[in-house]
RNA sequence: UGACCUGUGAUGUAAUGGUAGCAUUCAAGACUUUGACUCUUGGUGUAAAGGUUCAAAUCCUUUCAGGUCAUCCA
């Protein structure tokens, strides 16, 4: 162990208070209890991620428990898929489990709490007891069957059991209090009759537990020491306890405690709407890689040590977030930095002839496979008197910042020689289809000679067209257009879904690659990580970006003007700056007095000045949620209209009206306003 | 109009009454046979108001904002 300082989190915090009040070490025991009903996703890895993590922290076990009390949803098949990811991610379980191991020990448990008077069988349509369950604000009744005699109960739960009614005919509750201001106290259902066959038990049981009756027993049984779940569990920790007051006997009782979940943005993680995304034939499958699931991500080219890198980093606290997309590249580009073997290859690839190299001539030239790994060793790449460049890596012309190949200027060809543009051969519309050089022969890379030190400022990669294999590359981008998009109220998730998310395009990559295997990886230089798709065979590689290389250059230069109107607006800095302002001050707005709030609106006025009317619609609406934002986004609405003198369009006097009817009354007040100004009903 | 939880740069997370730190993003620069990597530098922050204290992100009060809770799901 290092002594090095880390910062614990709240979690950590509360072990080590545990352990300094006396509990040993030895006694610490954790675990991740998934349902089995659908593939694991990067969400979650950060659970998976706290659990082993502390095992690993304190050298303690975690198990691995199906939470598998729900027969109708649950299959082996994602036991299996579970299982394989976990252990694909690099943590190691201790035991593996499952709730429906508990059966027995659970049926008698609740046997004891009917023999007690802290259970009962009721004999309602779950309408009504949802009906009796009162709600938030009012308190329930009890059920008629609630003072049933324990003989009776007794009697009823053992032909639940044995099969004699229907679904729905009978249920179990624990009798706790149908006044408290927890709903999940309000004599929550420990068992309902389910007629199906378990993956596990088969048709051993006809009752099952719920996920309260189930899940601190579990973790009892189990001598969990630290039960971590999401915050939305968070009510239940009451009914978690009680329960396990009922039958506690031991010293080590396990505890409850809940952390945020994680949220990724421009990412959805609810398992049913991934699993519409496979049924409406969106994806190719849960496998597929724009998919935020483990197999997906896995399939992509990510590796565990960068998912488990990005989980690390994320950190384990109790606010909402939405971590950024960006961070996650980060991690996966840090690793294969360092893993990924080096290769050339061209995906939009414009031919180059060099004019001065001989007919048939071929050189081997050595390249370096890893600069970031000495071990890496070097290979050999052929080239020729014919090569493909990537087509946006020549101009004509072209101003001083462009460091790539123009005509009568120089350029390196990686690993290989110094080039000059000379001319270019255009077809009838006036399309490049070659570019004349010629080239420096005593330049070649490695050779030692002055001129192969020389130093000209741009470097491209290339490919020799004869050698070159033809490949299937698929490039992806985000699945969806917004940021959130599934937290808008008034839209639905698969509005959002990116039509240009898949691109599959033919590429020509170095004949080195013709050994390449599944879910080997690269970066392709220049250019990103790729690695080989699961598709790939020896005759038709297939290839996917995994994630592409930072690109300084692509910010700076001027945004070509392209068809395709999906993608958001490319912002320039200044502009960006100035949105980044308004929702700063959007999300101070409105905690403020008065006088203060006027000097921010000045503010928000003199950012608005620099923005179009087309970036504020986005902003309102990812800002759904957050009332700030969306009386900063009216405010310079306001603004932009006025300073760009026009009357609103449809899309901003949907947007006003919208604003106008919120229940918020300072954005009430400014968008009516607005509305008055311009003379809108 | 209840109960519970949560508010720290753009994003995420530290500081447990004592110097607001780290990572990512962004910006500028150095280096470069990858406009990558690496390195240097820089910007933005404790929701608001009041109180306790020598000292408050931290404790108290109020307000504001966000979230969760009424499946025979987990």
């Amino acid at each position: 162990m290092t002594e090095e300082k880390k910062s614990l989190n709240f979690i950590e915090h509360i072990i080590e208070e545990d352990l300094r009040n006396g509990m040993n070490s030895k006694n610490l025991r954790f675990r991740f209890p998934p349902e089995p009903n659908g593939y694991l996703h990067i969400g979650h890895t950060k659970a998976i991620g706290i659990s082993f993590g502390l095992g690993l922290h304190y050298n303690a076990p975690v198990n691995l428990r199906f939470d598998d009390t729900n027969p109708a949803k649950e299959e082996q098949e994602y036991v299996d898929a579970i299982k394989k990811d976990i252990a694909w991610l690099g943590y190691q379980w201790d035991k593996e489990c499952y709730s429906s191991d508990y059966f027995q020990q659970l049926y008698d448990w609740a046997v004891k709490l009917i023999n007690e008077g802290k259970a009962y069988v009721d004999s309602q349509s779950a309408e009504v007891i949802a009906e009796q369950k009162g709600t938030t604000t009012e308190p329930g009744v009890n059920s008629p069957f609630r003072d049933r005699s324990v003989e009776e109960n007794l009697d009823l739960f053992t032909k639940m059991k044995n099969g004699d009614f229907n679904e729905g005919e009978h249920v179990v509750r624990a009798k706790i209090d149908m006044a408290d201001p927890n709903m999940l106290m309000r004599d929550p259902l420990m068992y309902r009759i389910l007629k199906k066959s378990h993956h596990r038990t088969g048709d051993n049981w006809c009752i099952y537990p719920m996920y309260d009756w189930t899940h601190g027993e579990s973790d009892y049984i189990e001598s969990i020491s630290h039960s971590l779940c999401s915050l939305e569990f968070k009510p239940h920790r009451k009914l978690y306890d009680w329960f396990l007051d009922q039958i506690y006997t031991q010293d080590i009782r396990p505890k409850q405690r809940e952390f945020a979940r994680l949220n990724l943005s421009y990412t959805i993680m609810s398992k049913r709407k991934l699993l519409k995304l496979v049924e409406e034939g969106i994806v190719s499958g849960w496998d597929d890689p724009r998919m935020p699931t483990i197999s997906g991500l896995r399939r992509r080219g990510y590796t565990p040590a960068s998912i488990r890198k990005f989980v690390e980093t994320v950190g384990v606290a109790k606010r909402e977030n939405v971590i950024d997309v960006s961070l996650l590249e980060f991690c996966v580009r840090e690793d294969l930095n360092k893993i990924a073997d080096r290769v050339m290859a061209v995906l939009d690839p414009v031919k180059l002839i060099i004019t001065n190299y001989p007919e048939d001539e071929e050189e081997w030239l050595e390249a370096e496979n890893n600069p970031e790994d000495e071990a890496a060793g070097f290979r050999k790449v052929p080239f020729s008197k014919e090569l493909y460049i990537e087509r946006e890596d020549f101009k004509e012309e072209a101003g001083r910042k462009f460091f790539r190949l123009t005509l009568g200027k120089e350029v390196r060809l990686k690993n290989a020689y110094i080039i000059k543009g000379e001319n270019v051969v255009k077809d009838a519309a006036g399309n490049i289809i070659e570019i004349h050089c010629s080239y420096d022969p005593k330049s070649r890379s490695g050779s030692g000679s002055e001129e192969s030190k020389r130093n000209v400022k741009g470097t491209l990669h290339w490919v020799s067209i004869k050698h070159a294999i033809p490949s299937e590359v698929r490039v992806y981008d985000r699945l969806f257009n917004d940021e959130a998009p599934d937290s808008h109220k008034d839209k639905e998730f698969m509005e959002f879904i990116n039509p240009d998310s898949l691109k599959v395009i033919k590429g020509y990559v170095e004949p080195s690659m013709v050994d390449a295997k599944p879910l080997d990886q690269f970066q392709f230089q220049r250019l990103g990580y790729f690695n080989v798709d699961i598709d790939s065979t020896s005759e038709a590689l297939v290839f996917n970006k995994t994630v592409g290389l930072r690109d300084t250059w692509a910010k700076i230069k001027p945004v070509q003007k392209q068809s395709n109107t999906s993608k958001q607006p490319q912002n320039k800095p200044n502009e960006v700056a100035a949105i980044d302002e308004i929702k700063r001050a959007g999300k101070k707005y409105t905690n403020l007095p008065d006088e203060k709030r006027e000097l921010l609106k000045s503010k928000i006025q003199e950012a608005a000045k620099k923005v179009e009317i087309e970036e504020l619609v986005p902003l309102y609406q990812t800002a759904a949620k957050k009332v700030g934002t969306r009386i900063a986004t009216i405010v310079a609405l306001d603004i932009v209209l006025q300073t760009k003198e026009i009357r609103p369009d449809d899309i901003a006097i949907e947007f006003i009206s919208k604003a106008a009817n919120d229940d918020n009354d300072l954005l009430k007040k400014e968008a009516i306003e607005i509305l008055k100004k311009y003379n809108i009903d």
